[in-house]
DNA sequence: AATATTTGACCTCT
DNA sequence: AGAGGTCAAATATT
């Protein structure tokens, strides 16, 4: 009973409409440096394909997109009428080894039994729709998924994996980006607080050395007060943390490399750049993190270019410039686009501090 | 009544 | 064939 919260596809979009207004308002100001312009007019883009896919979403027939056809609502005979469709198979097949994944370790501080997994919200709405016991493992795995995936198409996945070597941790692994707007997340909304607990949950971040790749560091680190994540270690001169609410922390987040089936997503173009892309629906957002104004501090064009075009097969990069299309990029505009832009998640966070302070 | 969780069956991948 | 992942009916919760 998650995000009780009125999630109106039609009340999100046009407060996303307004707020994109605004910032075109932005645009006009002269007294805006130039840079500062460049990330006015990509936001604003960005919005512009939230609404197009929100509306999308919403006015076509449910069986009529793959985004809905990967949702909830088929049932078990349709599907296999639907998997005589070879390209839909394959997309199928296609989307877990190519959707981004990552994971973190939370510990808990305290507390006890099944309560503990309910610490580990991460400022998200989430769905669970399994569990299973693991090989090898004390505890059983959970299985969730976006809580809007049917209204909004959001194929966003976790799992969430009690440790057996430390029963207060959980490993919980994310698949895939929220392409859905969260109404709690909206307007930096943080979801109701949980019970104070432990507040000296210490936060850590590592890597693991055998696999180089870094977590999507964009993912909203509990835009609510449960976790707090210790940013100084990321090798980035992003700080997250300071957009994050700081009050009372008990969880501690270990922030983990991912364990991807596709060496593509293993590059720092993903780290410092995650683009929003998914190729299950054959979308992509230009989207980067300009940070005191340097975008590509030790990252190549090439490296970028190389990475997202093999993510994607089907964008350029995004972020050398910003004259993207859809029509470059081969996209299908009905395609939900990814999003983080309404969310308050701290990279989006950042972009407000950035340009509208 | 609507929404979320549980859980056994089924599917996919290795 | 077996393990992990997902579905969906039954059940629980709000």
């Amino acid at each position: 009973m998650e995000n009780p919260v009125n999630s109106e596809p039609r009340t999100l979009l046009i407060s996303g409409l307004l707020e994109g207004k605004e910032l075109a308002k932005q645009l006009l100001d002269p007294s805006n440096p130039i840079e500062n312009q460049e990330l006015l007019l990509e936001r604003i883009l960005a919005i512009f394909n939230q609404g197009l896919s929100m509306a999308s979403f919403n006015l076509k027939s449910p069986r009529s997109s793959v985004a809905a056809a990967a949702a909830a609502a088929s049932p078990r005979s349709e599907r296999c009428i639907q998997d005589l469709d070879h390209h839909h198979l394959h997309d199928i097949s296609n989307r877990r080894k190519i959707l981004p994944r990552w994971t973190k370790r939370i510990r808990v501080g305290s507390g006890s039994g099944t309560a503990l997994e309910g610490l580990l919200d991460d400022g998200y709405g989430w769905r669970k729709y399994g569990q299973k016991d693991i090989l090898g493992s004390r505890f059983p795995r959970g299985y969730y998924r976006c809580t809007y995936q049917g209204t909004q198409g959001c194929l966003a996945r976790k799992q969430v994996q009690r440790s057996d070597d430390d029963p207060t941790t959980f490993q919980v692994t994310y698949h895939g980006h929220h392409t859905c707007i969260q109404p709690s997340h909206h307007r930096s909304q943080p979801p109701s607080l949980p019970p104070p607990a432990s507040p000296e949950a210490k936060i850590e971040q590592h890597q693991q050395p055998e696999k180089h790749d870094h977590p999507p560091p964009e993912y909203p680190e509990s835009a609510s007060a449960q976790l707090r994540v210790k940013t100084e270690d990321l090798d980035t001169n992003v700080n997250h943390h300071q957009m994050l609410p700081t009050t009372s922390s008990f969880s501690s987040v270990l922030m983990e490399s991912e364990n991807m089936e596709t060496e593509n997503y293993n590059t720092m173009a993903d780290s410092f750049f995650p683009a929003f892309y998914s190729p299950e629906c054959n979308y992509f957002l230009a989207y980067s993190r300009h940070i005191d104004g340097n975008i590509a501090t030790g990252i190549s064009e090439s490296d970028l270019n190389e990475s997202i075009s093999a993510l994607t097969s089907v964008a350029n990069s995004p972020i050398g410039g910003f004259d993207f299309s859809l029509d470059q990029l081969g996209i299908d505009p009905s395609y939900p686009f990814d999003v983080a832009v309404f969310s308050d998640d701290p990279i989006n966070m950042d972009f407000r501090n950035l340009e509208m302070v």
